[in-house]
DNA sequence: CACTTGGCTATC
DNA sequence: ATAGCCAAGTGT
């Protein structure tokens, strides 16, 4: 806790005089804290280090946790009057360095180790009841462990936005222009002080207070320049509070069939029995597209209610429809829905009529795993093997890790869904962890509907350029738009051409800030950085040596759209990749008028893959199976054979038979093999033999340690001095890989290096190791590291 | 002198 | 993180 008792016993800090410097003015403004500091400065020791005055005091302590990533709660003290209400997983606000903060009380205390002169008091407690209850205070502390971040910053991930600020808004530093400067003072700086004079004329254009940190990010300054002129007196810097609100969204009916499947009724008992029993349980539901998994959900949900419980159902972020919502909706009325697109004031109303019973079932994101629901019987993770269950930020918590790890603490049942499942879960089925239950037939009793693999080595392009469509392809194609059926075309990549490629020196083009080659966007006429997002107009030469041979390579979806424009003519054709899906609104217009057959083919990315239901689809077409395959990624072969099963899912949904077209150049991998033959059994049991071999997961673990900086001598120095360290108290089946450049080695300016830690089989030293990471990661202040447990990507 | 940059410190 | 302070460096 008292983590470097060095120097600075409140230093002589001049603020008091300067008065009101950004921000400092806070505490001076507030109504007395009870101790407050400002000593009269001449009092503490002289510029010795301060005698960190430990003792251990009895009195009445809260343990707060704060959204910082230091590794430690603070302890506050608590003020009689709010003794009563300052209980654990209450909100509070409290003065934090300069400022003043709004934590999470984690614990209460009657007695503290601590500097009693440095310790503050709670300020004010926000919530009349906590809004954390226990098994979620216990849950986020297990993930700041598992994950390495704080607690504070765990329960941030759970805490709508709106709620980790005191009141509705927030206190900002804003800045002005003092009423009545003008032309004159602006003329008086304008040779001699040209930052002052852009800022000031800035304030004075935009004639209202704006953001202090973002107007000068915007204009690219430090702060010098706003003192400088806050000593002229010509602007005014000061707090006031920002707000923000939202309303509520639409929804969609639908209705319940009557009669399950059997394995479907199997199951629904197999799921409801620990449920019945209050006991905690964890399942792997597998079945594939259109046997009926949702039903399955529907019905445990429905048995939960029954018994006065609620349920958590998650689903990856891009199916998040209405449609989806609409079916439990239209199955248990009033349905709390939790997304990432969602305003501050509608997750805070779903958050109210969650907890106060209103509504008994969310469904949502991967946030939504830490819905306030009382009395939780049921955790849904509907297409758990989705990467987009890992958060990218910290805490880099996975959802489906968390929702095991909530459904035990609450007794509940947590159910994993899939078609493909995760290696992970495969694997703790076999172990016996989770109960796995298979759905092995369509509802519909249609067969799984045929894939080809066609082999684009044997296949040459007309003009000598890359091959689109194979023959078969194009025959399918043209079949199906004469039958006035439905196509979808799947390629996983966005843009016109991937690479810019010169034939006399055989370089690409990158990106001045990446290390990413620039991928052609002919709409737009530019070189787009996938990475950074830049743009520039593709340049006629060479800019390594000035050949004019520039020449566009490879494919995307841009180009397959308007190859297809050329095949079929007459057909209505529409693209769907973030390109052209701005807004949400975009992608589903789009699939209504598919699924009112306003459209005949559809050619998309990723985006189409998921989910799409429509029964007129009758031939499907995987341009490219092989992108995601050479991904330096050890689940680049998993990605693949789940990608390739889920397209295939979409067609043949109705009465009409589907055909399925995977065009590669690697028709033997595995991967694809496997998915042609429908065998995921065969593909997981494969796979899961060769990640034992080389003990990386289900089979270990893996944490990620990437080191980056502008500067990439520093980048260097840092890692290898973290790997040498690591390496100093390795304990034996753990591994260390690198320092290397990560697979991404440069993004927006930034060197980036990475180091691997490999922990075999139940490793109990990783735990060990990943705190001495933390640590170190906390003491570096330069080059930024950043600690990913559990990697679902490089 | 004005200003930027980078480094350092503490946050109960 | 983040705010604040400070020393060192640049430019006028």
């Amino acid at each position: 806790m008292a983590a470097r008792s060095s120097s600075g016993e409140e230093t002589p800090r001049a603020r008091a005089v300067t008065g009101s410097l950004f921000g400092a003015e806070e505490l001076a403004a507030k109504p007395k804290t009870t101790a407050k500091p400002n000593p009269p400065r001449a009092e503490p020791a002289p510029p010795k280090r301060a005698p960190a005055t430990v003792e251990t005091v009895r009195g009445r302590f809260a343990h707060v946790a704060l959204d910082r990533p230091l590794s430690c709660e603070f302890t506050y003290g608590v003020p009689a009057e709010l003794d009563r209400e300052t209980q654990p997983g209450v909100r509070v606000a409290v003065p934090f360095g300069p400022r003043r903060e709004v934590g999470v009380v984690v614990a209460r205390a009657n007695e503290a180790t601590l500097d009693p002169r440095r310790t503050k008091d709670v300020l004010k407690v926000l919530d009349s009841e906590p809004v954390v209850d226990a098994s979620l205070l216990e849950l986020t502390r297990w993930m700041a462990e598992r994950y390495a971040c704080s607690w504070g910053q765990a329960l941030t991930a759970l805490l709508p936005a709106a709620l980790k600020r005191e009141t509705a808004g927030r206190l900002v530093n804003t800045i002005r222009a003092t009423p009545g400067i003008g032309a004159p003072e602006l003329l008086e700086i304008e040779e001699t002080y040209e930052k002052q004079h852009r800022l000031l004329r800035t304030l004075i254009e935009l004639g209202e207070p704006v953001e202090l940190r973002e107007l000068l990010q915007r204009l690219n300054l430090s702060d010098a320049p706003a003192r400088s002129l806050e000593r002229r007196g010509w602007v005014l810097i000061e707090k006031i509070a920002v707000v923000s609100d939202g309303l509520d969204g639409p929804s969609t009916p639908r209705e319940r069939p009557e009669t399950l499947t059997g394995p479907q009724l199997a199951a629904i008992t197999a799921l409801t029995a620990p449920l019945e029993e209050r006991r905690a349980a964890g399942f792997l539901l597998q079945g594939v597209t259109g046997s009926g998994k949702t039903e399955v959900y529907l019905r445990l949900i429905e048995r939960a209610i029954e018994l006065g419980r609620g349920a958590i159902v998650l689903v990856p972020e891009i199916a998040l429809t209405p449609q989806t919502v609409g079916w439990f909706r239209s199955r248990f009325g009033d349905v709390a829905v939790l997304h990432s697109r969602m305003t501050d004031g509608q997750r805070v109303a779903a958050w109210r009529r969650l907890r106060r019973g209103e509504a008994r079932v969310v469904v949502g994101a991967r946030s939504a795993v830490f819905a306030p629901v009382p009395d939780l019987g049921v955790i849904v993770v509907d297409e758990e093997h989705e990467p987009s269950f890992k958060q990218g930020t910290s805490p880099r918590y996975h959802a489906r890790e968390v929702a095991l790890r909530r459904a035990e603490l609450s007794n509940a049942v947590c159910v994993l869904g899939s078609a493909t499942p995760s290696l992970e879960s495969w694997s703790a089925a076999r172990a016996g962890r989770l109960t796995r239950l298979l759905l092995p037939e369509r509802v519909s009793g249609n067969p799984m509907p045929r894939i080809g693999v066609v082999d684009l080595r044997g296949e040459k392009a007309e003009g000598g350029g890359p091959v689109l469509f194979s023959n078969r392809l194009r025959v399918l194609l043209k079949a199906a738009h004469e039958r006035g059926e439905q196509a979808i075309l799947f390629l996983n990549r966005r843009g016109f051409a991937p690479v810019l490629w010169c034939r006399a020196c055989s370089r690409t083009v990158g990106c001045k800030h990446c290390d990413v080659a620039l991928t052609f966007h002919r709409r737009i006429g530019r070189a787009v950085c996938h990475t950074c997002c830049e743009e520039q107009v593709p340049p006629r030469a060479c800019p390594t040596c000035s050949a004019p041979a520039l020449r566009y390579m490879g494919l995307g979806s841009e180009r397959v759209e308007e190859a297809l424009r050329e095949l079929l003519p007459t057909a209505r054709v529409a693209r769907m990749d973030s390109d052209t899906m701005l807004r949400r609104e975009d992608y589903e217009t789009t699939l209504d008028a598919f699924g009112r057959g306003e459209l005949d083919v559809l050619v998309g990315t990723q985006m189409i893959a998921k989910g799409l239901d429509f029964p007129r689809v009758t031939v499907v077409g995987v341009v490219s199976a092989d992108s995601a395959l050479h991904l330096p990624d050890f689940r680049a072969a998993e990605r693949t054979f789940q990608l390739l099963s889920q397209v295939a899912g979409r067609a043949g949904r109705g009465t009409l038979r589907g055909e399925i077209v995977v065009q590669t150049l690697t028709p033997d991998h595995p991967a694809i093999r496997s998915a042609a033959a429908h065998d995921y059994e065969g593909f997981a049991a494969r796979e899961d033999a060769l990640r034992a071999e080389l003990g990386y997961p289900p089979h270990g673990r893996l944490v990620r340690v990437v080191i980056e900086d502008a500067e990439e001598e520093r980048v260097m120095t840092t890692a290898a001095r973290l790997a040498g360290e690591l390496r100093e108290k390795l304990e034996a089946p753990l591994q260390l890989l690198g320092p290397a450049p990560a697979p991404l080695a440069r993004v927006r300016g930034r060197h980036r290096h990475h180091l691997l830690l490999k922990a075999p089989g139940e490793a109990p030293a990783l735990a060990a190791a990943i705190e001495q990471i933390a640590t170190f990661a906390a003491q570096t202040a330069r080059p930024r590291v950043t600690i990913d447990v559990d990697p679902v990507s490089m």
